[in-house]
DNA sequence: ATTGAGAGTTTTTTT
DNA sequence: AACTCTCAAT
């Protein structure tokens, strides 16, 4: 019956996937099959008679999530089993048992930023003076302490440490003031569940029974919150299933502890323990070197990996003379790759420890005429203007919110400042209210001129006219919320450039807010669209789908795979980072972040350094990485192409020209199945005289002014409401269009 | 309330 | 180098 879920398994992966009672611990390295496993043992259960409610399945990142559920679903389809992050589990859950924990339900979630503002006030308030520390440490100090699951109340620092002491002075206050916002940042969600689930025997209890099999992906990099919230899901019923790769903990910084997984054998003694250990993704050569690497680790579980694939091209250690030279090279042979149609562009990524390094390779790449995408962490409903006009979304649904409210009280400037605001806050304090109650009473407040009582009064009525409408669409809501305020005014009149993308983003917020209009029909689900803004980010962001080059950190090449994978700037201070001198476990972790990098490499890899490198506006020479000493070099292929005492230093050997200044013709490239486009394309192209919205079609080459050439991607609406998403091609973008603006010209090719 | 000069930073970032 | 933050001047 179900036995077609077995087939084509190897006898490990066959033993996790048909292990149902009892707790289980999926040790699998990279290239291992582990995501199959993890689909094919939830189809499993559901073949064996476990009902899809009873599964849930715990992910870190919304990507996972839905591969994992886009998975379940094509080899069970119909079946609803829950596939979540931990934040949006443990958020759904505390919507229902908020009053627990001195929450109301229409809670609202803070991201980093809104968080970090609060912080910001409970510091002022405290009176405490920070120096020689920075908000920021104060910020990672809290969030390990929740992190603990260590309350406000709780806390006490070691004696004697400073940091610790501020750290008891203020976090009391910062958590007043969320609670006091209905309001909660990222680590109270899984806080608050936590201890909800300690002290709610009960409901621990139902809950337990409910979640009968507990499925928890990447269990490396639990903290000590996610773990207990796994652990309270599993004591009567103790199916827990974890799977992870110590070797790939890569997230100790945020209060990742390996010990969850090292001990897990501890806490559950009669554990199933199964290994993967055949990787089935990279050449042999390219998991030697992995392998290698990470045995220098001393804090670790033994673990060999193997694999029938072939041995492969060694891979390569390069040395070059400068930054500019490695990126050139590498945007050659990527080049030269393309040319002889041995390859796409999306088969290529190249990683680096830190951002700053992508900039000489952006601009190598550009010169070069290769497309790339530069996956980067600024996410969509992240963006200053989309978070502005959510946060009137927010108000509305939680009108105590006081963060929220200092944000819009004067966004759109609407002649409320400073000290309007202080005052009013003083006020609050005073009388213990919130913000709004405060500003509907500020007649009330003697200090207050009559222009600013006036202002704040108007404010008032803004958002009371607001809530009076909040039951239709979630777009109607935007759209009164962008008429009211006059938010979309100011970039309106501007013709900047940015405010006009600004404006852009905004229409894109409206589509996004219609599509969840469609997708949750009948009443109003503002706290569902919510809790979707803050805990998704762009999802689309990066697809395999788009034909190009990749680069990014390594910490997001984790759970991605390349057939040609370039990893730069193998130096010490930059892999390992310099922050983690001097500190073993820190040295570890980055030792594991290089495995990591490594190991998403299927065919071919290159690791480099340069000999100079300008960085933070400083020319330096470099120190080679001490973790390259660690490789074994004997089946490598090492090449210096740093030009030692030559006195140019950009000379190539003649076997192999430089082809990076060589822009690729059309033809060829059109031969290569690449979409490249070059200064001569673009010359013998003719622009068409504006037409109408309806003419556009899928696929069609356009030109913006601004922006260059691009392809229409996605259509949708019709004559004025009529959109386009477009990618532009260099530089690489993604923009939306109303076409009624004009903006967008057909091209046609001679 | 808005602008600008000057100073101070600077890892990674699932949520 | 590029960015953010602060504080002072308009």
């Amino acid at each position: 019956m179900a036995e077609h879920l077995l087939e084509g398994l190897n006898a490990a992966q066959r033993e996790a996937v048909c292990h149902i009672d009892g707790p289980l611990l999926i040790l699998a390295g990279p290239g291992s099959g582990k995501t199959r496993v993890v689909t094919h043992r939830i189809a499993w259960l559901l073949a064996q008679g476990a009902c899809a409610q009873q599964i849930l399945a715990l992910t870190f990142t919304n990507k996972a999530a839905e591969e994992m559920r886009g998975r379940v679903e094509r080899l069970v389809p119909g079946e609803s089993v829950w596939v979540s992050t931990y934040h949006r589990f443990a958020a759904r859950l505390l919507r229902q048992h908020a009053n627990l924990v001195g929450l109301a339900e229409n809670y609202t979630i803070y991201d980093t930023d809104a968080a970090g503002r609060v912080l910001r006030r409970a510091i002022q308030r405290a009176k405490v003076d920070l120096t020689p520390f920075s908000p920021d440490q104060l910020r990672s100090a809290i969030s390990w302490a929740k992190n603990q699951l260590i309350l406000p109340e709780d806390y006490e620092p070691r004696p004697g440490h400073p940091l610790g002491t501020l750290v008891k002075r203020i976090y009391p206050i910062y958590q007043k003031l969320l609670l006091d916002s209905n309001a909660t940042d990222f680590d109270d969600l899984l806080l608050h569940v936590a201890i909800i689930l300690r002290d709610a025997p009960e409901l621990r209890a139902s809950l337990d029974q409910r979640y009968r099999y507990v499925l928890v992906d990447e269990y490396q990099d639990t903290n000590l919150a996610q773990y207990a919230i796994a652990r309270a899901l599993s004591v009567d019923y103790p199916n827990l299933a974890v799977t992870g790769d110590p070797d790939q903990s890569i997230y100790g910084w945020r209060g990742a502890n390996l010990k969850n997984i090292l001990e897990f054998e501890k806490d559950y003694p009669q554990v199933r323990v199964v290994r993967l250990e055949q990787n089935y993704r990279s050449t042999k050569s390219i998991l030697a070197v992995a392998d290698a690497l990470i045995a220098h680790n001393v804090k670790r579980k033994q673990k060999r990996l193997f694999t029938d694939n072939g041995q492969g091209k060694p891979v390569r250690l390069v040395t070059y003379a400068d930054h500019y030279e490695e990126a050139r090279d590498i945007a050659a042979q990527i080049l030269d790759a393309l040319q002889s149609g041995r390859r796409r562009a999306r088969d290529f990524a190249v990683f680096y420890r830190v951002n700053a390094l992508s900039l000489p390779l952006e601009r190598a790449f550009r010169e070069a005429g290769i497309v790339y995408q530069l996956i980067q962490g600024v996410e969509f409903f992240q963006r200053k203007e989309i978070r502005d006009v959510l946060a009137y979304l927010q108000i509305i649904y939680n009108p105590r919110d006081d963060e929220t409210l200092l944000r819009v009280i004067n966004t759109p400037a609407r002649g409320i400042g400073r000290t309007t605001i202080e005052r009013l806050n003083d006020f609050a304090i005073a009388n213990s209210m919130s913000l709004v109650d405060a500003a509907r009473d500020c007649r009330q407040v003697p200090e207050l001129t009559k222009r600013a009582t006036a202002q704040v009064a108007k404010f008032v009525k803004l958002i009371d006219g607001l809530v009076s409408v909040a039951h239709g669409s979630i777009e109607e809501m935007l759209g009164h919320v962008l008429a009211e305020t006059g938010y979309k005014r100011q970039f309106e009149a501007s013709d900047d450039e940015e405010d006009q993308q600004r404006l852009a983003n905004i229409e894109e917020l409206l589509t996004a807010a219609r599509e969840f209009d469609e997708r949750y029909p009948g009443p109003s689900r503002l706290d569902e669209f919510l809790e979707e803004t803050s805990l998704v980010g762009d999802t689309d962001d990066w697809e395999a789908e788009s034909d190009r080059v990749t680069l990014m950190t390594l910490h997001a090449s984790k759970g991605l795979e390349f057939p040609v994978v370039f990893l730069i700037a193998a130096e010490e201070g930059l892999l390992p980072h310099e922050r983690s001198r001097d500190k073993l476990d820190q040295l570890e972790e980055e030792r594991r972040l290089l495995f990591v990098g490594i190991t998403r490499a299927e065919e071919e890899l290159q690791i480099s350094r340069a000999d100079k490198r300008d960085f933070r506006g400083q020319r330096k020479m470099t120190i080679p990485s001490q973790f390259l000493m660690e490789l074994p070099r004997g089946e490598m292929e090492i090449e210096d192409r740093s030009g030692f005492g030559s006195s140019g230093g950009y000379s190539l050997p003649p076997s192999e020209p430089v082809r990076a200044q060589v822009r690729p013709r059309a033809k060829e490239a059109g031969t290569a199945g690449i979409r490249l486009t070059t200064a001569a394309e673009l010359a013998g192209e003719t622009c068409l005289p504006p037409v109408d919205p309806d003419e556009f079609t899928q696929g069609m080459v356009i030109r913006h002014a601004q922006l260059g050439l691009g392809r229409v991607t996605a259509l949708s609406g019709s004559g004025a409401e009529r959109t386009a998403t477009v990618d532009f091609i260099a530089p690489p973008a993604r923009r939306k269009f109303n076409l009624a603006d004009g903006e967008l010209r057909p091209i046609k090719q001679r």
